[in-house]
DNA sequence: ACCTGAACACCGTTCAAGT
DNA sequence: ACCTGAACACCGTTCAAGT
């Protein structure tokens, strides 16, 4: 029997299920993302996720070392919308000194809007090293480390390296955030709002 | 044939293993201790902590509800370890501008030399409503509490509710300490010693 | 090149049964 | 009353084999 002339391998690629086109690790970050929010990070299996995303438990191997690598992958988009959020605020024309107070409180807000996330992005299972998070997160302390020097340009900060000022920054801003989270702050009699909270914070530690 | 006279029952627990005699729930917990400190919160297994202890995976189960309920213990550990370290620098005759500080370095130094309990203390795996652990978190905030109510009795802080000023300051304590344990802050090139880094930013947040 | 099937070495948890 | 043995329903990870 003579073979059939081939169809052109582009369109027979084309006909398998969509995750065969080389596009299964955008699938697999989708089904990760839409787990942790469904389940939180405690629920999160990398079996799950392979089932949702319709492969064998070891298709995700091949693009993912680990289930760490994967996690690094959801904190990456996690910091990649954190940082839309406070690039949004970063770039309204404002008093500079309000717009830190801005960024402040929109990074709490994120937080505690998305605890499952900012338990990822902040646990201890997922891959620390891996490039695209490094740099996710260092864009948006960007934002942060952006709108304080603005500041000491302003004289509304004292000169120096940003970053010594940063640094305690975002510690207040992640305390604030995680111990939101965690209820912690709730345990001990304090039940403010945590926006609230970081503005007053805020003020006291960078324009007192 | 008749029925030996009984042994007195007491001697006869005590011919039996240590653990049998109650002190399971001790041996456990401080099984627990050793192997968090070991392999650190992900290492952490209950089957591994009743090899440990040279018990059934089933005996844990009679004296904690679940994984999660031998974690606490091991927080609620951790809060007492923390509270004596807080307790003893209050009972030193100090500056009480200085005591406020030291404690603050205080706090951030047993967490990064303790990171493990750390994050188990704050991380979600643990039974957050066991009342032991609760009790042992409040009496190690109270420490801080009580520092800053001298402060503001001696007019060094203003008055008002304390927990308006200690809600901030352990954000920011414990935003040092867990983006220092977490390595968050050398990602971002701040390699400050976190000690020096929980003194300057005390100062600016409540001395300023 | 990319995925599947099947296996390995583990988990947390439960429960009848032993003493 | 307290613990064991054995099971159940899962995990993460690996690897030969398929296409």
């Amino acid at each position: 029997m003579a073979r059939q002339p081939k169809i052109p391998e582009t369109s027979a690629d084309e006909r398998r299920d969509a995750y065969h086109h080389g596009d299964l690790k955008r699938a697999l970050t989708h089904a990760a993302l839409a787990l942790v929010q469904e389940k939180g990070p405690k629920g999160f299996t990398l079996r799950e996720v392979a089932r949702r995303a319709g492969v064998s438990v070891a298709a995700p191997y091949r693009h993912f070392a680990d289930k760490a690598q994967l996690l690094a992958a959801v904190a990456t988009q996690g910091f990649v919308q954190l940082h839309e959020t406070l690039s949004a605020i970063a770039a309204e024309p404002a008093d500079l000194t309000k717009q830190v107070l801005d960024l402040g409180r929109a990074y709490v807000r994120w937080a505690v809007t998305h605890p499952d996330y900012y338990q990822v992005m902040f646990g201890s299972e997922l891959d620390k090293n891996d490039p695209d998070l490094l740099t996710a997160g260092s864009r948006a302390f960007d934002e942060l480390l952006g709108a304080i020097v603005r500041c000491q340009r302003a004289r509304l900060l004292s000169d120096g390296d940003p970053r010594e000022i940063a640094g305690p920054t975002w510690s207040l801003l992640h305390g604030i955030a995680s111990l939101t989270i965690g209820r912690d702050l709730n345990h001990v009699g304090i039940r403010d709002d945590p926006q609230a909270l970081a503005e007053r914070a805020l003020r006291a530690l960078l324009f007192a």
